[in-house]
DNA sequence: ATACTTGCAAAACATTTGCAGTGAG
DNA sequence: CTCACTGCAAATGTTTTGCAAGTAT
């Protein structure tokens, strides 16, 4: 089982105050705040750890390191900028996928990623 | 633009004669069979040309290296057994997904993937 | 007191780049 | 003949591990 400990609660708490996916390195920064010391390879244990509890969910995206997400919140997918690179969360789930994967398969879960221009990178091009 | 060499043509030998999207591993393991002295190095090289030139499409999978595949190949979506880790293509898309982004958005593409069990490995649990 | 956690540095990997030689056009 | 392409090795960058010291329980 594993422990409470300052570290723990401030990859956490980093995970709580933000409103996105966020990386390993991001999550040193904000956890790193209030606990200078904090070493990157304490946070990628965390990571591991609370992954494997399920408490939390990994958001892969092409070209860069995966990004962290508490679970528990409500399933959703996300989408993704290609200007800024921005993630985000989308509101909606279409389900019912089962019916896609060949016969005899089991399907568990389901990703869905959007990808394009968000509102204000938009107006920029 | 792109010089037509031997290296080059192994990688998209290599790719098609794939049925599933191949790791750049993979690739040197396979296009390096009739040419041995093929170096990794060549094979990014000739996978960021070709993916910049639309050829190829990249997939990414939590916790894994990406893998390739030829474009062009009618738009289709991925199954990932959890147990065995292969990868298997699906033969349709429910598409229609501008609706799950915020409104002044744009959807350009979207990514989809089931996770679950394939046939053989629910057979053996 | 016990044994899980930490930070640091080193290790292991994956991917990219510099360079001089090779080969396609 | 030129200049893109190649293999090799070195450089980057990321994630993992070993270990002695720290600390939650």
């Amino acid at each position: 089982m594993q422990r409470r400990t300052r570290q723990r609660d401030a990859v956490l708490a980093a995970l709580e105050r933000a409103d996105r996916p966020l990386s390993p390195r991001e999550i040193l920064g904000a956890a790193g705040q209030g606990l200078p010391a904090l070493g990157i390879a304490t946070v990628y244990r965390h990571l591991a750890a609370l992954l494997a509890d399920g408490a939390l969910r990994e958001v892969v995206l092409p070209g860069e390191s995966s990004r962290y997400e508490l679970a528990g919140k409500e399933h959703h997918h996300h989408f993704c900028c290609r200007n800024c690179a921005a993630v985000f969360e989308l509101a909606d789930c279409p389900g019912n996928f089962e019916r896609l994967a060949p016969p005899g398969f089991l399907v568990e879960e389901h990703e869905l990623y959007l990808m394009g221009l968000c509102a204000s990178c938009q107006e920029g091009s």
